[in-house]
DNA sequence: CGCGGGGTTGACTTTTGTCAAGAGTTGTGG
DNA sequence: CCACAACTCTTGACAAAAGTCAACCCCGCG
């Protein structure tokens, strides 16, 4: 059920803290609203099941999402941090979520300063996700954007563990990735069958699986630095000091420089 | 010169600190290219004077910018916690950075824990305001989008502390303009013609003055929640407990911590 | 069964992009 | 100090991408 903390690249101690710390699991259903902005929030939410959505609305109701949220992820930090979510988290499938106090997450970042930086690692990867999307959005064709939603989604979830036969399949309501894309659910159904009559994807019922994983890297024109494949889940056992002038964090060691490069296209 | 070190809302020791620290002064001029993403990145960069904008670019060599650099922030974290940055950095007006090298960074990070949980505020909000730039960019009609991103700078610039006279001009090459809204420069004149043509606001050479803020906001339907105005510029921000190096997270001492209760989930 | 929520398809509209030419500016060197 | 080159911005005619509206299909489900 907390699983979830051994997945952190933290020290045993800083686990432990965190598994000592109070919390509340809350449980939603696929569809429910998780949280909305207009809303107090005095607590960190961090999934632990299942898959949500980050979006905002417009005043004419449209819906512009950022993100997805994957198992083990802070939902949102400006809760904590400005006591205001910025967003809206939608469920995509049921989904645990537990609650930590603000004041009680505030008290850790304290005792355990590598929490914070550990945060700072992913705020940073989530913005460079985000940058991503705006690229996509702001300037590739449709069918692009596509292409590499979908390459996204699938090495994603491989870098966060999920086997590469199940990450090839994305089962995500047409809406959904309407509201990722900024495309019209219409515009997006037209594209996925673009994307079928080239041979990239199949549709299985409500599922897109994908069947050429290069193509599909390659249509998208599909760079995967942005990821920071280096720096993803692998549990980092606690760091030794680094040497040349501390150029390493304690449990953050070697990420990054010279990384691993993970190619976008395997087939 | 390293006045902007003041106005970082931190304790006097962590800015003595931080002024202790080795470091170096780089300058640039209008339109060079302050860093690529395919270079070896081994410093810390922080913009003292001037700006920068943060873009990505497509095979094709189309662009999309992402924000906006102030002075006193810095312009790319992933390069201290990555190894790599993941954008280009241009000057948009003479510019001055200063390098710290990662190991000296890390170092800090170490020593005043404070400093990756201020880091980690910034980060927080820099992913809001790219996700309202997301959201501009999907979503919003590009007379829209313009308005949007007139009043966002306008407003950035005064919760900077630029003076509201001052800050009311926005000089940007329209090349630049198109880059952050995703639209071409073709696309962006005849767009700034028309809130020319609306009253709202008007040119003086390459500059655009804004001459109505509030019709512009209110064209832009622009909510300031996402900059999280609370949280921006006062050096010292109220740490209503513990004051100045103690146990309570500088300037965001004690929220909400007495957890109301939470309602289950809804439909 | 009949209902409803996706998803699909087609005809048509709107927005934005493309291409091409021209007008201002700015800066530079003769 | 002028002339010209190099930008940047503007404008127009046209093309393409994406949106709108409306009907319809397909299933799963009560």
């Amino acid at each position: 059920m907390i699983r979830f903390v051994r997945h952190l690249p933290l020290a045993e101690s800083e686990k432990r803290a965190i598994l000592d710390t109070p919390r509340e699991i809350r449980r939603f259903q696929r569809g429910d609203t998780i949280y909305r902005p207009d809303e107090p929030c005095d607590a960190a939410r961090i999934l632990v099941e299942g898959l949500a959505a980050q979006y905002r609305i417009l005043p004419n109701g449209e819906r512009q999402s950022a993100d997805l949220v994957f198992p083990a992820r802070f939902c949102d930090l400006g809760c904590i941090l400005f006591g205001v979510s910025d967003h809206f988290l939608a469920a995509l499938t049921d989904v645990e979520v537990v609650e930590i106090s603000t004041g009680r997450v505030l008290d850790l970042f304290a005792r355990y300063p590598q929490i914070p930086v550990l945060l700072l690692h992913q705020e940073t990867r989530n913005r460079s996700i985000l940058f991503e999307r705006l690229l996509s959005v702001g300037r590739r064709p449709a069918i692009r954007r596509l292409a590499h939603l979908l390459t996204e989604f699938r090495l994603r979830r491989e870098l966060a563990g999920v086997a590469p036969s199940r990450a090839k399949r994305v089962l995500l309501p047409q809406r959904w990735i309407g509201d990722f894309l900024g495309l019209t659910t219409e515009h997006v159904s037209r594209t996925i069958a673009k994307l079928k009559a080239m041979g990239l994807i199949e549709q299985h019922r409500n599922a897109i699986v994908i069947r050429d994983p290069a193509g599909l890297a390659r249509l998208a024109e599909f760079d995967p630095g942005y990821l920071h494949p280096g720096a993803e889940a692998p549990p980092q056992p606690p760091a030794r000091r680094g040497r040349e002038g501390g150029a390493t964090v304690a449990g953050f060691g070697d990420r990054g420089s010279g990384g691993p490069k993970i190619s976008a296209s395997e087939s």
